[in-house]
DNA sequence: TTGTAAGCGTTATCAT
DNA sequence: ATGATAACGCTTACAA
């Protein structure tokens, strides 16, 4: 009942053994003898012993924790489904592990780079990047630091980096040739933030398709990801192009800000305009009618992220290509 | 350009002091002069030093993290808006901090105990508990281990447990006593689990205003805080008790599941059966119809756990009664 | 198989 | 104000 928590010399004490036998009981047991293994693991057991990570890791150069960064700074992406799905993909992906999982999320107005060099200094064995923008320089601290990290959606720089991605060109066409499909003529987009992997590969996406069709391309206004924003996007967007008879906002977020802009200006959807999302996260069920949307597989690409990092702390064979997954369509009401 | 880190004593070299004055320089900087400041100052710029936090953490005896600890043996709360507000509420309150966040969440069919273990090993200075059900041994371990804790939301045990909580029981009045104002005379309600003291307290004062009302409070059902075990919920009660003019449903994710069951049975809301939720962290606003709910201010009530939680590392004096926050009812279109 | 001893990078104590 | 020096708790050669 002591205050300070045992130490190994008092394991190695109480099971009257060394302190380097008592260490290698606890870590494997390689070269131990069963009654020493067993005395071991007895005043464990009875002392209620747990290693001091903090010494452990000054030894061994490896702090079995790994970090979720997220530079994203708007708080309230918290709220966003795909940030859900990204926690998920992590905890499942280290799930029988002994990894902790450290957040590192940008603070309110705060002085960037604290990120940079928490990462730089050894505090974990490795990250996991989402919501990744052009200009926050985590790309070249993190070739700096030698950490092993893998990025959830396409990084910028040289192609150093590793990443997993869905395959977001893709599913901005599989979004926009429905649009085509259904007879659409006039077909706009609400583009994510353009300093994103995924704003940028969906906007092509949906530009691609568009030239294919013979379609004009000029009807597109950036968002940023949120519901206020989308609806905010829609307002200019109706504005600026009034003919408009169908909408791509390219997260379900922003598509519910479409839906309720378009609800406002008296427009029936679909038919005045067919509206269609993207990421199919739980919002698009939700919505009034029901959202057509593209599936993005979040979780999956986010496990596959992590499975990739725990190879390369390992030590495994650099894989020579990123994994994309492939998204789909999924059924809705407006479009 | 080396591969591994500067330490302290190449930045003493560098800056050519000893390593003491090095690290008194970068703490704080008490007792040194300018001269060896700067000195200090420069070298570290140069060598792109930063202080290897295992070995301080070693001698200091801190880590400068904290815990957020979610024992929720279901992974799918996450989607939970509440645990979104308990993120946000979080990382505001160590903003400006030099804290870490550890995020410690049950892992998919994981042994219990590597939680209480990780807690009681001193890798953290203090925890924040949130989503806590009654039989995790949580309250125990975080005993044993003399770690500093702060629970958001009423724990069990004894009352030696810091916390912080909105008024369950005055929000739940809030919404019944709504529902009797309307004139409704047979109100049933969607529990929280009954593992969990949001569940208890707010079934309690769902009951208590019945009681005062003269009316009936055998109409009840447990839910587990998600839409669908609302939906699920709302179809047992109303086979159980088809007269219901009134549900309350103690979240919002429940409420939208309620509404899709009352919607399949024709049920009209709120002509035939008035409805209220619980929470309003942007569900409420997004049914249709709009939900009348219950504001808790989880942003509020996390910041001020976290904001306690940094009072007791600071050893500040214990605060003689937990903060309850107060809820308020927002005006919706179901009740 | 076991134990001895040497660090890992810091901070804290105590002379100077 | 500064600098030796001794911890902090652990792992890991290396020797026995």
């Amino acid at each position: 009942m002591s205050s300070v928590p045992p130490t190994l010399d008092d394991v190695a004490r109480e099971a009257r053994v060394s302190r380097s036998t008592a260490s290698r009981a606890i870590n494997g047991g390689d070269r131990v003898s069963p009654e020493a293994q067993a005395a071991v693991d007895d005043a464990v057991a009875r002392l209620g012993y747990t290693p001091n990570r903090a010494a452990r890791s000054l030894v061994t150069r490896r702090t079995d924790s790994i970090a979720l960064v997220v530079p994203e700074p708007d708080t309230l992406v918290l709220t966003d489904p795909f940030l859900t799905g990204v926690l998920r993909g992590v905890t499942d992906g280290i799930a029988g592990t002994d990894l902790q999982l450290v957040l590192l999320l940008n603070r309110q107005g705060e002085a960037p780079g604290r990120i940079a060099r928490y990462l730089g200094s050894g505090h974990v064995d490795g990250a996991i990047v989402a919501s990744h923008h052009r200009r926050d320089q985590l790309e070249a601290a993190l070739t700096r630091a030698q950490l092993p990290a893998v990025f959830v959606g396409r990084p910028f720089g040289d192609a150093t980096h590793h990443y997993v991605d869905v395959d977001n060109i893709a599913g901005a066409h599989m979004a926009t040739q429905r649009l085509v499909d259904v007879g659409r003529k006039r077909i706009g987009t609400i583009t994510g933030p353009l300093d994103m992997s995924a704003g940028i590969d969906r906007l092509q996406g949906w530009r691609e398709t568009l030239e294919a069709a013979g379609l004009p391309t000029d009807a597109f206004v950036e968002g940023d990801f949120t519901a206020i924003g989308g609806a905010t996007a829609a307002e200019k967007l109706l504005d600026e192009h009034p003919d408009l008879d169908a909408i791509f906002a390219v997260s379900d977020l922003m598509a519910e800000g479409v839906l309720h802009t378009l609800h406002a200006r008296g427009l029936r959807v679909p038919e005045d305009v067919a509206l269609i999302g993207f990421d199919d996260l739980g919002v698009a069920q939700h919505t009034t009618p029901r959202l057509t949307t593209v599936h993005n597989p979040v979780v999956q690409t986010t496990m596959a992220a992590t499975a990739t990092l725990l190879g390369l702390l390992a030590g495994a064979p650099v894989p020579a290509a990123p994994q994309i997954f492939r998204p789909y369509l999924v059924e809705g009401e407006t479009a």
